[in-house]
DNA sequence: GTAAAATCTGCGGGATCCCGCAAGACAGAT
DNA sequence: ATCTGTCTTGCGGGATCCCGCAGATTTTAC
């Protein structure tokens, strides 16, 4: 058996390490990679079954670097290992996770004998272990009260490029106004219409840019779902031109 | 002598609690806080002079808890260890230290050695320790060519919490043609004016919201500046009516 | 002291955004 | 079949944004 730790900060792999050879001592082999470029490479050079992932590292980050090793082996076991449980991440992780692939989620903050049972539990069981604070995270996302819906979210991540309602509407297919109505909703979601400096008369956000920097604050997207979404965009355009 | 260590991931910590024992043998007692909060705390109880600061924690970051150790006693050294030269960053640690105080940066990736040696510099013979690579970045930043104004800064920042031109010109003092300008000046130098999807006639970007967008991806704002940002906001707004 | 450069400001207008109103399309429930 | 709720689309209009133009003010240079 063998294991593929991808993760960028040397105190974390190597700790990562020690946890991997004592949790599970039928391992015999443990591969390191210190960004997710590298971690792609390995994974496709040995076929690499059971991964340790980081979310956020440099070079390319593990939520990108999950996404292309699942597209070529679907059955491969991934367990997730973050810092922090932002519904950017979660949302991430879900979204590319394939059908019945076993997977997981923990936190670092986790003790070190968390991380041995969700290493066992999905490595030798096949079991999803999804942190109690992530798992939080999931169900408020996806419950409608509070939640964004998936239509609701992508539209967000398009306002967040700083794409216009017109080319908005060409991605998805829609009309001018179909747009503006989900940014509406949005709006309403994201509480945005509150006033600003109730002194005198006119006091209002921008509300498209309030819409973006309530979600940055609210973790509902980052850096890398930014990052990942600006990749799309541009494959998009390509496939569109050529 | 004593040190403060503030930094809230626990490998990091024990690995900079030997880093400073091995480095500062005149060193009889190191102090450790897990977040930018109980850091303030200690560095009070203890008049600490000396500090080691992570930057980016979540009860508070780096950047907050140094200013207010800084307004309270401007002489504190303080050596900023950060995974990251963003320059929002690098920008925000700038703009809080006080006339010759002396401080360093340097990043995680630095070898045991450097950070022995920026430990001892800056403890011991009080003189600034800028990390390489900050020093590119800091470098860049005050540069004209391609780099941002203080006031443009201002602005970019004032665009990225959702406020409106009205707004932003109440803030600053200024007619609202006058914010305008700037916001040119800024969209020309975040190169924001690109076409997209030259295909068919119209494509343009949002620019106001693009400009956000471009300024995340190229690491001059990023969370924890927002943050800050909307505390000051809202401390501007408090201040005006109360 | 004067010229040049940069910045601030008002005016005006085209483009975009935000949204109320209302009619059609579609799905699921009774 | 009908009804209800959600989603979509068009129209129209007020508010805001983006910006060229030109004059006024401040700063900088020599």
């Amino acid at each position: 058996m063998e294991v593929l730790i991808v993760e960028d900060d040397p105190l974390h792999r190597s700790y990562l390490h020690d946890a991997v050879r004592a949790a599970l001592p039928e391992c015999d082999l443990v591969l390191e990679a210190e960004n997710g470029k590298v971690g792609e490479g390995l994974a496709r050079q040995h076929r690499s079954a059971h991964i340790v992932m980081d979310l956020q590292m440099s070079e390319r980050n593990g939520i990108e670097a999950a996404r292309t090793i699942w597209k070529e082996r679907p059955d491969t076991r991934i367990l997730f290992w973050s810092n922090y449980a932002d519904e950017a991440y979660v949302r991430g992780v879900s979204r590319i996770v394939p059908e019945g692939a076993a997977y997981g989620y923990v936190l670092k903050s986790a003790s070190d004998d968390r991380l041995r049972l969700a290493l066992r539990s999905i490595f030798m069981e096949s079991q999803c272990v999804i942190d109690r604070e992530v798992r939080g995270v999931q169900q408020k996302s996806l419950g409608h009260v509070n939640g964004f819906t998936e239509v609701e979210y992508e539209i967000l991540i398009d306002i967040a490029l700083g794409l216009t309602d017109r080319m908005i509407a060409r991605r998805h297919n829609l009309s001018l106004r179909s747009v503006q109505n989900r940014l509406q909703q949005l709006y309403e979601k994201l509480n945005v219409y509150q006033r600003i400096g109730e002194d005198d008369g006119e006091g209002r956000y921008n509300l498209r840019s309030r819409a973006v920097a309530v979600a940055l604050m609210r973790k509902l997207i980052n850096y890398s779902a930014l990052e990942r979404a600006e990749a799309d965009l541009n494959e998009w355009l390509g496939g569109k031109q050529g």
